[in-house]
DNA sequence: GACGAAAATGAAAACGTTTACATTTTTGGT
DNA sequence: ACCAAAAATGTAAACGTTTTCATTTTCGTC
């Protein structure tokens, strides 16, 4: 029966080879005996357990993981679709689901759709059968809508919250981007600057669309003035040439997010404008590297790890214990992290405070910057939820 | 036969429960013919390859990439083997690898072993019979020993170069580490510095190594100045305080790698030590935000998604084409990047050379450090004396 | 129209496991 | 020793595919 070209080899090395069949031979015994060793159930005496893992070393065996998830329906992996692989934010992001899948032994299989959909949509059907549920952070809202379709009957947390249409509603965990946009933008206008530009993310990105909404909302009756931008360094730096346009000129500058307030960075000292003296920068994400550039920006902190350790608790937990909750928004506190590049304007345009006004929030400190791991931190300012 | 509970839903309505075998009924075939014109394969009618497609779209049936795995035995999955996911490096690593896995239509099963040889050696044991082959980059050389005698019968490359005892040598490729240490000691060298300290990584780790031994060639008969590092930024932070300490003071700094350059960017600076005009600082990696820094980095470029890129290339070759080439290791060129933060000693303790003398390795590129992508950049200065 | 070849389809084995169930062995009470 | 019950082990089906091989259908040719 089953006979398959055996090698003799050295006993450590793996041959890729020898299934169950192989050890239950060796140690003559049925396969069933050797899986009910492997899996550590009951019935099963001392001594053939010795006989049996003896061969397992003997042979070198490995259990075929694919083989144990088809029968046993379980895959012991998640998928994680993202839309790149550039910058700080997708790798923390990672790294807060490997914390806590590696905790219950599960595996992380990662695809980038580079925003399109097709491919996203491509991707998906590949994992099906490969993977226990999904952590999707989407683009934008068409792939989005296209997604949904196909994440009906599989676990899904994604890392954006999208109203899908006629109230269809999934898992998903964000960070309070509409609270810190409010945030940092009452705290520009708290110390004294009155023409904030704000520089937007990409059409479609549900990030921005509620970033924006807070700054909007802050700004109330004040003229808002808002520029177009991607999310990307480049797309900063365009922005800027825009704003310094603008007439008059503003006199702080918010960028969706800290890739283009770097941009912005490099333009405006391309041209000579002195941040924060001449114009204000503030960016939003609060990426480690922001905080050891000259000046040090100031930004909201978004707890990006504990956004991808969040996600994949919820998931799990929707995974483990079939899936009868039923979906829920969660939303991750930010904080505002004011750091050399935001102070009062130089000439108040109001009579407002002299120069040493302080903000409401608490002032920028002179910072440092350490990583967590180390050194001293800068000072944080909680930011008021709105 | 074959009786399982079946819900009429809506057909757009992926539902996990429907198989081949539900498809075939619906369209009144086999099993087999469902499976041939699933993957296109010859004999099938246009009538009944109508009806099929139709009833796939009906039931919005995915086939279950586990079980084509199984009888496929291929997974079209590779996994890498990561020590851990912070910084910039190993997302650069993964974005190269995704570049090229995903055109041949693979997927990324991605785990980190924190350095810990056994958890890494369980990550191996689930992922057989889950991936066709392994990218690894082992943390040490205890590690890679522990893990080489589970690699044998499986393609896998390795992002660093070890000699494991007894010539038993795996594919690997890297970059010119120790090249790039000997380039960047001598352009120190060559602009008048004499007291070089360098900070060594972690013990065991192979690409540290290299460096230190290129740094060594360099230095020839003049003294070295070697102290330990472990490649984190704290690391830095403390082996800074150390050169510091010592009598005559090093008039420049090597760092091993750019994340300890940064710490020990933040210890001078605490300490009021300025960079260059005090003591000249250089890293290694050039990971892309050293370059907002101020002063800029002066660091070696590496190549790190050419690094993933190369690797999955290599990969796929091995596992397509059935592994009959023998082993190689591959070097990738480097590339030493002079900006603001090394610059000739202030007292130049000989007569060495005139204030311009250039660099034996090739001289410094007045870089303008565009990410591949795109845009604006600080300006970067080269070096010289102020 | 019948015949054979070619084309299309179907039946069943296989991939490497787990597990329900059947069977054998052990055990303990008398 | 013997018998039933308990414990250990074995047999075979199942997981959802692909593929070999056998079978049926189609078709062109005479």
């Amino acid at each position: 029966m089953n006979v398959r070209p055996k090698v003799a080899r050295d006993p450590k090395v793996t041959d890729d080879g020898v299934t169950i069949h192989d050890v239950a031979r060796a140690a003559n015994v049925s396969i069933a005996t050797v899986s009910r060793v492997l899996n550590g159930n009951p019935p099963v005496t001392g001594k053939t357990r010795e006989r049996v893992l003896e061969a397992i070393q003997e042979l070198a065996y490995v259990p075929h993981g694919g083989a144990r998830s088809l029968i046993k329906r379980e895959t012991r992996t998640i998928g994680v679709l993202l839309p790149d692989m550039h910058g700080e934010f997708f790798s923390e992001v990672i790294r807060g689901l490997d914390q806590v899948t590696r905790q219950h032994h599960y595996s992380l299989i990662v695809a980038c759709t580079h925003g399109e959909a097709e491919s996203a949509e491509a991707m998906l059907r590949a994992m099906h059968g490969k993977v226990d549920g999904l952590v999707v952070l989407s683009s934008d809202l068409e792939m989005h809508a296209a997604l949904s379709n196909l994440l009906r009957r599989i676990p899904v947390v994604f890392l954006n919250h999208v109203q899908g249409p006629g109230g269809d509603e999934f898992d998903s965990i964000s960070v309070d981007n509409h609270g810190g946009a409010l945030a940092m933008t009452q705290y520009l206008l708290g110390i004294g600057h009155e023409r904030i530009a704000f520089v937007k993310g990409p059409d479609g990105n549900s990030d921005a669309e509620a970033r924006l909404q807070g700054y909007r909302e802050a700004m109330g009756k004040v003229p808002h003035l808002e520029v177009a931008g991607d999310f990307s360094e480049s797309g900063g730096y365009r922005a800027a040439c825009k704003v310094l346009q603008m007439e008059p000129r503003p006199t702080a500058i918010f960028a969706g997010n800290d890739a283009m307030a770097i941009g912005i960075l490099c333009a405006l000292r391309e041209r000579g404008v002195r941040v924060p003296e001449d114009i204000s920068l503030a960016g939003f994400d609060d990426i480690p590297m922001i905080r050891y550039l000259s000046p040090s920006l100031s930004s909201i902190r978004t707890p990006i790890p504990e956004l991808g350790a969040g996600a994949a608790e919820r998931l799990l937990m929707r995974i483990e214990s079939g899936e009868a909750i039923r979906p829920m928004q969660q939303t991750l506190e930010v904080l505002l992290v004011a750091r050399a590049s935001t102070a009062p304007p130089a000439a108040p345009s109001r009579a407002a405070g002299s120069e040493k006004t302080e903000p409401r929030a608490k002032p920028a400190t002179p910072d440092n910057g350490a990583k967590p791991s180390a050194p001293p931190l800068p000072t944080h300012t909680k930011p008021r939820r709105k």
